[in-house]
DNA sequence: GGCCTTGTTCATTTTTGATTGAACAAACTT
DNA sequence: AAGTTTGTTCAATCAAAAATGAACAAGGCC
């Protein structure tokens, strides 16, 4: 059985207990909260769009998480949101694009501190001279910092080749 | 100025700061907690290695913290230690495999639950027909299934990739 | 207008994870 | 062997992140 277990929550199927068991480890690998994990493995496997209410009582999470959960996944592009005719509230569907979720830890995640990193390499390359008087040690050192450099731009090149790998 | 002043610390080189700066928000961006990214990054610019109690005094941080985090960063293999002769002290050295501390990402964070998600999907798959009784909708589901899984094969033989890439 | 229904925001609470420091062990010194 | 230095472990504390739920919009409906 899986970690799913919730007293004040509507029964779910023993598929949508897999799903979110699948996913919540998936988007905690991201540093996502398990809430968006939970929502996602339930839309994952519902074939019609569903409300909140209905994810709600399902999940047993608060009115709260779900409304930030589903517009994070909104905004990653995991869930797509829909109004349907005679009904007021709008229903969400689990996009097929996974990789979304991959991608926004990449590009929000990685690439950003990678970009101030670079700039920070470059201010201790500077200092070293100043703090380091002993000139062995300062060659030592700035070969540290050199191969850093390096492996800097290496990383910076391969998180396009990555997100380009897995999207699609 | 940095995030790194501590009152009861003694004082850093601008260099220090500098170095810790960069590899506190590094460290963390893989999970890792902020004392790992001080300890790694003063000794990043120590041209000799550091015994404990020294590093203490510096960053001002437990003694607890302290081992805790050096011996991670030695399975890691992104710091050695030395004996000295004529000090009982062990010394510790940064090592230039900065690639190290990505690697444990991947291969301990990431592959581990990418393999464990394989067998899931699989367990998935096989509850779909019981869950759904409407034909379409299990064959709508089975294609986001088979989707994700076709997904999970690039994404596990990409990590390997990745991991050589930055290795050296 | 007044009254529901639906959804968002955000201060408080809860949970999770990191850090501390005291107790302990191991190894050296005299 | 008693005392000292060095390092580890782990229960208790502290801090950061996530979840809650009450207060608040924004729209629809009578």
């Amino acid at each position: 059985m899986g970690t799913t277990t919730n007293e004040s929550a509507i029964e779910l199927t023993r598929l949508e207990e897999e799903s979110i068991d699948y996913f919540v480890p998936f988007v905690q690998m991201f540093g996502l909260p398990k809430s968006i994990g939970q929502i996602y493995g339930l839309l994952f496997v519902s074939p019609e769009a569903l409300p909140m209410d209905s994810i709600q009582a399902r999940l047993g999470i608060s009115k709260g998480s779900l409304s930030q959960g589903l517009s994070l996944l909104k905004d990653l592009g995991a869930v797509t949101s829909h109004s349907l005719e005679g009904d007021r509230r709008e229903h969400y569907r689990a996009d097929l694009q996974v990789s979304r979720i991959t991608n926004h830890f990449f590009e929000n995640r990685l690439e950003p501190r990678l970009q101030n990193g670079k700039g920070r390499l470059s201010v201790i390359m500077g200092l070293i001279d100043e703090s380091l008087t002993d000139t062995e040690d300062a060659t030592e050192v700035r070969t540290r910092v050199a191969a850093l450099q390096k492996w800097h731009k290496r990383g910076g090149s391969i998180i396009p080749m990555i997100t380009r790998w897995l999207r699609r």
